[in-house]
DNA sequence: ATAATAAATGCGAATCATTCCTATTCTTAT
DNA sequence: ATAAGAATAGGAATGATTCGCATTTATTAT
């Protein structure tokens, strides 16, 4: 089913269907979550040969066509996800780096008004969430000086 | 007036005071607005001799000290930012990179709610809005195809 | 089906921001 | 003023990402 799905979605966007791509996509459907292009190409070489450029390539691809997020703070590796039906923030773990997805968003509308206000055309908005999860809080007390 | 007072300020981090550090405060304090490395660089350089790392060495300890914020997404360069009394969020031009510092910020109360749902102790946020400039916006208008 | 052709891939080289190394210099506390 | 440790300079190293180009592949028209 995953296959013909990608194949279709490849074809709309007026790209060639390779291999390739259909198995970028399918990891990432897979994985459903913020990963690097590393794990991302790890992913997929379990079932197809690929090379790093070719990951690359193609998740930037999909990026500009909006078929996934791009995400990645100074210092950290990048981190694509494929887009869900609805808008998405994460919060982020600050010692293990777990990431849970929220879903629903307080933005949208305050971000057209201060376009508004700010005479910008608003299209689009990152946000993110840090902090320790449970576990690594629950450490971080225990270590503490 | 500044160079007193960035005296202390490292001072009271237990850091030494040293003309390259008062140099950069002095430099982020007169920019104002997120800015690149290269940028601040430039901008103590009309003062005083320094060298890149060493102004990349102490923007992260200033980062970390909590005097910067920290930002950049995937492919752009970091930009630090000394801290205003206020939390802050940018609204940034996709085409020409302009900046718009707006205050005033919806997510201090629902970070925490959030944060409280997924059991994560939500020490920070980061959000930022993308658009184009009233003058992009034009521009993209007259050359789209 | 087949050939033509435009696009995509692979892979090594190049880039570029950032970090690291370490000899030298400067700050600070005594 | 001096000693001891911290900070600096600047060049080398790193590492993620991009680029160039020869080769392969998917698509379209025949």
């Amino acid at each position: 089913m995953d296959a013909i799905d990608w194949d279709q979605t490849i074809r709309k966007l007026g790209k060639k269907s390779t291999p390739q791509r259909r198995a970028i996509l399918t990891a990432l459907s897979r994985m459903n979550r913020p990963a690097t292009v590393e794990e991302i190409f790890v992913a997929v070489r379990e079932h197809h040969e690929t090379s790093i450029s070719t990951v690359y390539r193609n998740l930037e691809l999909l990026f500009s066509e909006g078929l996934t997020t791009k995400q990645g703070f100074p210092g950290e590796k990048t981190r694509y996800c494929l887009k869900r039906e609805h808008h998405e923030h994460t919060l982020v773990c600050i010692d293990c780096q777990k990431i849970v997805t929220i879903t629903g968003c307080p933005l949208e509308s305050y971000a057209i008004e201060v376009g508004r206000r700010e005479n910008f055309v608003v299209v689009d908005h990152r946000m993110e969430m840090y902090g320790y999860c449970q576990q690594c809080n629950h450490l971080r007390g225990r270590l503490s000086k």
